[in-house]
DNA sequence: CTGTATAGATCTACAGTGTAGAGGCATGAG
DNA sequence: CTCATGCCTCTACACTGTAGATCTATACAG
């Protein structure tokens, strides 16, 4: 019955992976469906509603590898796997990016992958009254992460230490003076981001660990 | 001798600031500044590099408190009041959001912003290898974060726990049943700030000791 | 089979966008 | 006076989202 919307999303979905968020026009969109732009206005409502509905339908793929991740046992590599899982999804479409931050997760998709999180936060033994809170945090430093590495934060321009500091007088950036080896060393990102989820776990235990006492 | 330049940035920003990053137009632009809109392409260059030059604007204002900062001792409240500052500047402009991602931070007085951070994580005694990831971890999550609470992902809709669980059948969120009360309590995001910051603090120290031995 | 209701698609039009390209005009130099 | 230079304006084009009216094909009642 609402083939028709789901038809809708996935020609947007296509577009939006092959010609970027800029390339998704109600234009763009009808045309790959086969008919006039007016005709979407009834099934996804608004152009605010179709990118919705986009967003909704990639955080329904996170949700599918849901039960997956449930089988883990350790909440260590449970929060791991879906950091990764999430990571990698945004690099396969990386105008999520543009939309991440937009709108409140609201979807029954993006519900259930927050309680996987809950749970991971329950079992790592933080206390009830702040999981909501790190979770929080957990998530927004992944959005945040995500939303870089696709979004051109962690492009070149702000890496070559050349470039950066060649616009200002020598001894104005200390801090870069005396880290400077290491930022000429070019970055693994892969790793960063699993020292990253290191640091917050232990971050996670730490907390655990104060609050049994 | 580029003052027009500075004009024009002016009123780009206070468009922004009353009617939204939509409403900045290189047609309003320049009617604003008593302009043709072809007249801004010498001083800006693009419509993309205007944006950039707003970016540029904003973190020049963190920037502006560095003078401030470099004056406190403990690296500790160095760093809070460097993120209390960044925070209290996104929720006056809150459209900065949507440009915070988007584009590596180039300017000289980004930089800038960066060594500070580098400092305080040197001063905390992180070892210098260690310095330029964990000051992207701390830089990406209070990006997260303020582009969260100005872009809307904190909104309503995240956190009112009727509208989230009654579109799934019961039983089906175990973390949200476990959480519940404190869902329900309604978020100090004031304190939610603090607290977090104070448990990055606590993982910069964390992994300081870990250096030292 | 006919008449009609209904839901969906279509067509046209409007106000807005960024910006290419050509022309105008006032200033300062030779 | 002539010319060049730099800034500005004007016009035009292809594009955007979408309001409003119209058309059409299907489903159902008589």
């Amino acid at each position: 019955m609402s083939g028709k919307r789901e038809e809708i999303l996935d020609a947007a979905l296509a577009i939006a992976d092959e010609r970027g968020l800029a390339g998704v026009s109600m234009r763009s969109v009808a045309q790959a469906v086969g008919v006039t732009p007016m005709a979407l206005y009834p099934h996804v409502g608004d152009k605010a509603g179709l990118l919705d509905a986009m967003l909704g339908r990639m955080l329904g793929l996170v949700f599918q590898s849901a039960p997956k991740l449930a089988e883990v046992t350790d909440w260590r590599d449970r929060v791991r796997l879906f950091a990764h899982t999430a990571r990698s999804l945004s690099q396969g479409h990386p105008w999520v990016t543009g939309l991440l931050f937009s709108r409140p997760a609201v979807t029954p998709d993006a519900v259930t992958t927050v309680d996987l999180l809950y749970q991971a936060l329950l079992d790592a033994g933080v206390p009830p009254s702040e999981v909501p809170r790190l979770e929080r945090l957990v998530s927004t430093y992944m959005l945040g992460w995500i939303a870089s590495e696709s979004g051109g934060r962690f492009g070149p321009g702000t890496l070559d230490p050349r470039g950066r500091r060649g616009q200002l007088p020598d001894g104005t950036l200390p801090g870069h003076d005396a880290v400077m080896p290491w930022l000429a060393e070019g970055v693994d990102w892969d790793a960063e981001f699993d020292a990253d989820l290191d640091d917050l776990v232990m971050m996670v235990e730490s907390l655990a660990a104060k609050a049994r006492a």
